[in-house]
DNA sequence: ACCGCCGGGTGCC
DNA sequence: ACCGCCGGGTGCC
C-alpha cells in the first residue's frame, strides 16, 4: 500500500501546481530543475560521440509532457526519486515530464552520469504517441579519455554502445562530420567545413545585420537630437523587436500549435517571445544615443514614455554647475551620484525642478494616469505601480508613432502626412500585437547595467540629448550611500549601474533583483560571456520585460561567447544549455554547414549591426570629412648623407653577403638590425645609439643566438612596426625564436601546435619550441630620457616637421596635430623642438598606463584654448577604438612595413565625429631606404587587393625579395 | 495440485 | 499493454 498512497502524494502534487499556475509552476519549479542541472553542464567542446542505444521512455501516461517525431529530449537524474534512486526523468524543451527511462536503462546511465563521464541525450523517433511506452535513441557524447570507461560500464550491464552512423539531431540530419561526409557521398550534399572556413564564417557572423525593410521612426519629442537615418532605423527595429510579436527563429505556427523545427518541439502556448536583441553597430554609430531614444520613445503600446515637462527653462543642463533649485530631489536621488562620476552628470539629475507639467504627446489616458499618480507618490515624482491598462484605449492616428506601431510597421521617412497612418494602419492583426495581458504595465524602469569605464558616459549622454526641459528621473545606482529602496528605483525613468554593483548585490537582497524592469540594457554586454561569473549570473536573475544587449564586438572569441548573450534575451529554448550545445555549438565546432546556417539565422534575427562602412541605399550611414595623403620627401644634409651612406654601404655589403650564402633568413636578425639602423639615420642621428650593439665574432652558437636576440629586443623595442609572417600583419605580442625570427606569440604557439612532431620556424626551418621563445614587453619602458637639451641637435626630417606645424599653426591656430612615429624615441627628440617653438603638446605611447592614456587623450580632444595643439603618438599606441577626432593633420614621421598600420593611425581621427577635411603627410627621405619600403608598401597593397592566395612560401621568398629590394642589391 | 494451464487484474520510477 | 507479470482459480480426455 505504501508505494501506492506515494503515489497519490506524487500526483497530487502535480496536481496542485496545474490548479495553482499551470504556465508558472509546475513548468517552471521542472525547468528550474532542468536549468539547475544545466548550470554544471560541462562544456560540449571538445566532446566525442562515444555511441548510442536505443531505449525505452516509460510511464507516459503519468506526466503531460508530449513530444514529436524528431524531438529532442532532456534526460535528468533524479536521485531523490523515492522509488528508485538511479531514477532518469525524460522532460521535452519546456522541462515538461515526458517519462521516465526504464529502470535497468537508467541504473546503467545514472552511473555513468552522476560520475560526470558523460553527457547523455535523447532523440526520439517513433512512437510519439503511445499511451505506455515509447523508444528513445539515447546518445553517450564526453571526453575521450572516458570512452572506455562508459563503454565498458554499459556493456557490464548488457548494453551495447553502437558506434556507427546514425541520426544524432532532430530532423534525422546529420550533425557530426562523419555521417555528413557519408551523406554527402550519397547525396551529394555538404561536407564539413575546415577550420578556417568556420573561423571565416564567425568574423562574418555578425556583420551587415541590418534588416533592410524595417523602416525609419521618428524619436520622442523628448529627444533633444535628432537622429541620424540609420540610428532611426536602429530605433524602428529596436521599438518593433520591443513590441511586435514575432515568433523566435525556428518557431513557426502549425495549426494549433507552435511548432520548433530544429528541436521537433510544438507547444500550445505562443513561445516566450524575446523582446529585445543585440544592437552590435560599430563603435561611434551612436547605440547609446538610439537607446535613450528607444527610452523615450517605445514606453507601453508603443507610445512615448511619459516624462514631466519644466514650466521653465532655467535649469543650465548644459552648464556644470549645480542649479540652485536640486535641493528637493537632491537628498533621495543625488546619493550614489558622487561616487566618482562627473559634476556635470549629477547636476542634471538633480536639475529637475519641482514645477511640472505633463506634456502633450500623450495620449489622455496615461497623461490621466499621470496626473493621478502623480500625488499619491512623495514629492511629486511619477510612480508607476498603480498604473493600469485602460480598456478603451483610444487610438489616436494623430500620434504618428502610435499609429506606425499600430501598423505593424514604423513610419515612412519623412512622410508624416496623417492619412498615411491611417492608411499605413491596417486592422491589426492578434499576431502583431503584444498580448497586452501579459504585460505588466506597471513596469516603469529601464535598468541599465555597464562597465565603470562609461558610467559618465551615459550620463552626460542623457544629459546632452534629453531636451533640457524634459524631467527625466535618472539614478545612479552606485556608491555605497545608494538608494536601495525599491520603491523609490522602480520609479525611476532610468536606473543606471555597473556590472559590480549589480554581481556584489546579488544573492544579498539585491533590489535590483527583486524588481520588476520595464527594460534592462547591458552596454558592452560582451564582458558577462563567461556563465560561470557571478556578474553573469547576476545579470541573468533580472526580472524584466524587455532586454537588450549593447556590443560592438558580441563574439570575442568563439561561438561559446553567445550562449550568455541568448540565455540573456530568453530566446527559446537556448537559454538552456544543453539545448544550445545540442543544437547549435556542438554542430558549429563540428564544422557541420546546417548547424552554422542555424547559428547565422539565430543571430541574425536578434542582431542589427552597422559598420563605419555600412551603407544604406548605396549612401554611407555617415559622410566623413575628405582625407588628403600626402608625401613629403625630405633631402638629408650633406653630413646627414655621409653618414646614412656609409651605413648603407657597409650594410649593403653585409646583406649581398647573406643573400649570396643564402643564409638571408638565418640571419634575420642582423639584416632587421642593419635596416633599422638606415631607418633610424633617415629620422635622427641620436636614434642610433643605443642600438647599434655590435655583433662580432661569436664563440658558441649559444652566444651568437644570445645576441642576436639581444639585437632584436632593442629593433622591437625602439617601436619599430615589424611584420609576422605567420599572420602578415604587425607583430602582436612578440615573441623571439631561438633562431632570432619575430612572430606574434599567438600565431607561432599555433605553428607549434599544429605540428606533431618537431614544429620548425616557418621563416627558416629551425626546430622551435614553445618554452624557448623569448618574450619582452610590447613596448619598452625608455631609458632615462636623458636627450638633454644641450646636446640636441636637429635632423632634416625635425626641420621639415617643425616648418609644417608652424605654417599651420600660423594659418589656423584652432588646428591639432598627431606626429606618429614608431620610434617613441624620436618622440622624445621631438619634444624639444615643440618646446622651444612654445607648443603645448601631449605624448601618448605603449609604456603609459590605461589611466594616463585616458587622461591624455581627454586633455587632447578638449576644445579648450590651452587644451594641446600636438600630439605625440607612437605608431602602436593604444587599441584601434582610439578617438582622436579632436586632430585634423596627421604627420606620419616614417614608414611602416605595414602600411595598414599606418592607415589605423590615420583612422584615429579621420573617423566618425571628425569635422574637419583630414590632410595626412608622409615624410619620406629622399634616395633611401624609406623610399624602397614605400614602393613595397604598394607592392603589398596590389598583393593583397588582387588575391589572398598567396602562401606562406611566397610571402617568405617575397620577404627576402623586399629585402634585396631595400638594400638595391 | 509442493504442478501446468487458464484468464482476469494490472501496469514508471 | 494486441504485451509480461502476478496470483487466484482450477484440474484427465
Amino acid at each position: 500500500m505504501f508505494p501506492r498512497r506515494w503515489r497519490f502524494g506524487w500526483d497530487r502534487h502535480t496536481e496542485v501546481d496545474l490548479f495553482t499556475d499551470r504556465h508558472e509552476t509546475s513548468a517552471q519549479t521542472l525547468s528550474q530543475a532542468i536549468r539547475a542541472a544545466a548550470a554544471e553542464e560541462p562544456d560540449a567542446d571538445g566532446s566525442v560521440l562515444f555511441g548510442h542505444l536505443q531505449g525505452t521512455v516509460v510511464g507516459l501516461r503519468y506526466y503531460t509532457g508530449v513530444v514529436n517525431q524528431g524531438e529532442m529530449v532532456g534526460l535528468v537524474r533524479q536521485p531523490q526519486n523515492p522509488y528508485d534512486s538511479n531514477a532518469v526523468m525524460v522532460a521535452n524543451i519546456y522541462g515538461n515530464q515526458v517519462g521516465h527511462i526504464k529502470r535497468e536503462l537508467a541504473a546503467a546511465m545514472a552511473s555513468i552520469m552522476d560520475r560526470n563521464l558523460a553527457k547523455v541525450e535523447g532523440v526520439v523517433h517513433s512512437g510519439t504517441k503511445n499511451s505506455f511506452t515509447m523508444p528513445v535513441m539515447i546518445s553517450f557524447w564526453g571526453k575521450e579519455e572516458n570512452k572506455t570507461t562508459v563503454t565498458e560500464i554499459m556493456t557490464r550491464r548488457g548494453y551495447k554502445l553502437n558506434t556507427g552512423s546514425r541520426p544524432t539531431g532532430a530532423n534525422q540530419k546529420p550533425n557530426n562530420s562523419q555521417g555528413a561526409r557519408a551523406l554527402a557521398s550519397k547525396k551529394g550534399l555538404t561536407i564539413a567545413l575546415t577550420a578556417e572556413e568556420l573561423k571565416n564564417a564567425f568574423d562574418n557572423l555578425f556583420e551587415g545585420l541590418m534588416e533592410s525593410k524595417d523602416g525609419e521612426k521618428e524619436a520622442a519629442k523628448a529627444v533633444g537630437t535628432p537622429l541620424l537615418l540609420h540610428q532611426k532605423q536602429a530605433l524602428s527595429w529596436m521599438c518593433a523587436r520591443e513590441n511586435k510579436s514575432t515568433l523566435p527563429p525556428f518557431w513557426e505556427k502549425r495549426g494549433e500549435l507552435y511548432y520548433n523545427s530544429l528541436t521537433c518541439f510544438s507547444a500550445k502556448e505562443i513561445p516566450e517571445r524575446v523582446r529585445g536583441g543585440i544592437l552590435a553597430d560599430d563603435m561611434g554609430l551612436g547605440k547609446t544615443l538610439t537607446t535613450i531614444a528607444l527610452i523615450l520613445t517605445n514606453f507601453h503600446k508603443g507610445k512615448p514614455l511619459p516624462v514631466e515637462k519644466c514650466e521653465e527653462q532655467a535649469s543650465p543642463v548644459k552648464g556644470k554647475t549645480k542649479p540652485p533649485t536640486a535641493s528637493r530631489l537632491e537628498g533621495s536621488i543625488s546619493a550614489g551620484d558622487r561616487a566618482g562620476v562627473s559634476d556635470a552628470a549629477a547636476g542634471s539629475l538633480s536639475s529637475h525642478l519641482p514645477q511640472v507639467e505633463v506634456i502633450s504627446v500623450d495620449p489622455p489616458d496615461v497623461a490621466e494616469i499621470v496626473g493621478k499618480t502623480d500625488k499619491s507618490t512623495s514629492k511629486g515624482k511619477m510612480k508607476a505601480t498603480k498604473r493600469k491598462p485602460s480598456k478603451e484605449a483610444p487610438v489616436l492616428l494623430e500620434d504618428l508613432d502610435f499609429a506606425a506601431a499600430l501598423g505593424g510597421s514604423a513610419s515612412d521617412s519623412g512622410s508624416k502626412k496623417k492619412k498615411t497612418a491611417t492608411k499605413s494602419a491596417p486592422t491589426p492583426s492578434v499576431e502583431s500585437f503584444i498580448t497586452e495581458s501579459a504585460d505588466d504595465l506597471s513596469a516603469r524602469t529601464t535598468l541599465i547595467i555597464s562597465p565603470l569605464s562609461v558610467l559618465s558616459n551615459w550620463l552626460d549622454q542623457f544629459e546632452q540629448h534629453v531636451r533640457s526641459n524634459v524631467k527625466l528621473n535618472v539614478y545612479l545606482y552606485y556608491g555605497s550611500d545608494r538608494n536601495r529602496s525599491k520603491r523609490f528605483l522602480s520609479s525611476q525613468d532610468v536606473v543606471i549601474t555597473t556590472y559590480n554593483v549589480l554581481s556584489a548585490d546579488f544573492g544579498n537582497k539585491s533590489p535590483l533583483h527583486e524588481i520588476n524592469w520595464l527594460r534592462v540594457v547591458l552596454d558592452e554586454g560582451h564582458i558577462i560571456r563567461n556563465p560561470n561569473a557571478q556578474m553573469s549570473k547576476a545579470v541573468l536573475g533580472l526580472k524584466t520585460q524587455r532586454r537588450w544587449i549593447l556590443s560592438g564586438t558580441p563574439i570575442q572569441n568563439s561561438v561559446k561567447d553567445l550562449w550568455m548573450l541568448l540565455a540573456f534575451l530568453r530566446l527559446k529554448p537556448f537559454d538552456v544549455r544543453e539545448w544550445w550545445n545540442r543544437v547549435i555549438q556542438r554542430p558549429v565546432t563540428q564544422g557541420d554547414r546546417d548547424g552554422l546556417q542555424n547559428l547565422q539565422t539565430l543571430v541574425r534575427c536578434i542582431t542589427l549591426r552597422r559598420t563605419k562602412g555600412s551603407k544604406v541605399n548605396g549612401r554611407p550611414l555617415v559622410c566623413l570629412p575628405d582625407k588628403t595623403v600626402c608625401v613629403e620627401q625630405v633631402e638629408l644634409s650633406q653630413s646627414e648623407r655621409e653618414e646614412y651612406e656609409l651605413a648603407r654601404n657597409e650594410g649593403r655589403s653585409t646583406i649581398s653577403r647573406y643573400v649570396a650564402e643564402g643564409t638571408v633568413l638565418r640571419n634575420y636578425a642582423d639584416v632587421l638590425a642593419i635596416l633599422m639602423r638606415l631607418r633610424q639615420h633617415c629620422c635622427h642621428p641620436d636614434l642610433l645609439a643605443k642600438t647599434s650593439a655590435d655583433l662580432g665574432a661569436a664563440a658558441t652558437p649559444a652566444e651568437l643566438r644570445e645576441r642576436l636576440i639581444e639585437k632584436l629586443r632593442l629593433v622591437l623595442a625602439s617601436g619599430s612596426d615589424e611584420e609576422c609572417s605567420v599572420c602578415l600583419d604587425s607583430v602582436r605580442l612578440p615573441v623571439i625564436t631561438h633562431c632570432a625570427h619575430v612572430y606574434c606569440r599567438p600565431c607561432i604557439a599555433q605553428v607549434i601546435g599544429t605540428e606533431q612532431n618537431v614544429a620548425r620556424c616557418p621563416l627558416c626551418r629551425s626546430e622551435i619550441k614553445t618554452n624557448e621563445l623569448v618574450e619582452f614587453p610590447q613596448e619598452e619602458m625608455e631609458e632615462e630620457k636623458s636627450t638633454n637639451s644641450e646636446k640636441w641637435r636637429t635632423s632634416s626630417k625635425v626641420q621639415a616637421l617643425m616648418g609644417n606645424l608652424l605654417r599651420v599653426r600660423c594659418e589656423d591656430s584652432s588646428i591639432k596635430c598627431l606626429v606618429v612615429s614608431q620610434f617613441t624615441r624620436f618622440l622624445s627628440i621631438l619634444e624639444t623642438p615643440l618646446r622651444e617653438h612654445g607648443f603645448t603638446f601631449v605624448r601618448l605611447d605603449g609604456t603609459m598606463s590605461q589611466k594616463r592614456r585616458t587622461q591624455v587623450i581627454q586633455e587632447f580632444q578638449s576644445s579648450a584654448a590651452d587644451s594641446p595643439a600636438v600630439m605625440l603618438l607612437s605608431l602602436k599606441a593604444g587599441g584601434v577604438g582610439l578617438n582622436l577626432t579632436a586632430a585634423s593633420r596627421v604627420f606620419l614621421m616614417d614608414p611602416a612595413w605595414n602600411p595598414a598600420t599606418e592607415e589605423q593611425c590615420i583612422d584615429r581621427c579621420h573617423r566618425l565625429g571628425q569635422t574637419r577635411n583630414v590632410v595626412v603627410t608622409k615624410f619620406i627621405v629622399k634616395d633611401s631606404v624609406e623610399e624602397s619600403m614605400v614602393k613595397i608598401q604598394r607592392q603589398k597593397q596590389d598583393l593583397v587587393e588582387k588575391a589572398f592566395g598567396s602562401t606562406n612560401t611566397d610571402r617568405k621568398t617575397s620577404r627576402i625579395d623586399d629585402i634585396k629590394a631595400l638594400m638595391e642589391l
